[in-house]
DNA sequence: CCTTATTAGTTGTCATGTTAAGTATTATTG
DNA sequence: CAATAATACTTAACATGACAACTAATAAGG
């Protein structure tokens, strides 16, 4: 029954590194700045994470050619591999703690949590 | 209707210090363990934060007596000087905050916090 | 006692958070 | 079309988060 660190410290990735490889396989290539967004980073931090991940050879960047301000993110392989070898427990970590917790609840502190940051 | 960014900026300190300063003057002189779970910081970040306030004059610290493994730690005069200069604009902010939200919810929403957090 | 374990802090290292400033590219406006 | 603004990042600088290793002091066990 491992906890999230645990997966994280198997896989040798931070949280950030793997909430932007969930990022990118869920909604396949993608601007940083929409990365960004949907794995709640500031783009300083994203584009240091990225520089990293690119080393590693989990992601590749190149220019978009229609808009050179953009740089679109991919998976590489590495990456790819990564995601499936835990995503699946991945899954089942989610699904534990939803459980224990109470899918409604767990809804409802969602929901507050981002009532709360509106206001 | 500043909100506690503001406040914090005004006094020219981090949330941090200011929730330590806080804890200072809710409960008196503590030895840094106790200051680092009111505050939610580890040791190591308290260490910091209390080197950077005693050079401002902050706070001040002094070996315990009776076990000298312990520091003590008190509200230096600067430090009284901003928590009596503040502390009933942040009461104010949080009083908003706890109105706009709804102070059951909140409550409800901290202890589902606490949960997750056990859990 | 004496060794060992525990407790309280400190220090080091590296990643990330955060703000501000800088660069390159594209869009807007007069 | 030229000057200006806006967009998409990058870089820099500093504080903090997090984990590990270390020191000093006290407590526990044999």
């Amino acid at each position: 029954m491992g906890s999230f660190r645990e997966l994280l410290a198997e896989a040798g990735i931070s949280e950030q590194k793997w909430r932007v490889l969930r990022v990118l396989s869920e909604g396949g290539p993608v601007e940083q700045t929409k990365i960004a967004e949907q794995a709640c980073l500031l783009l300083p931090s994203l584009t240091r994470i990225l520089s990293a991940m690119e080393k590693e050879g989990l992601i590749s960047r190149e220019r978009d050619s229609s808009d050179r301000r953009k740089t679109i993110v991919e998976l590489a392989e590495a990456g790819e591999a990564l995601i499936r070898k835990h995503s699946e427990e991945s899954a089942q970590i989610s699904a534990d703690i939803e459980a224990r917790f109470g899918a409604d609840r767990l809804k409802t502190l969602l929901d507050m949590l981002e009532d709360l940051n509106k206001l």
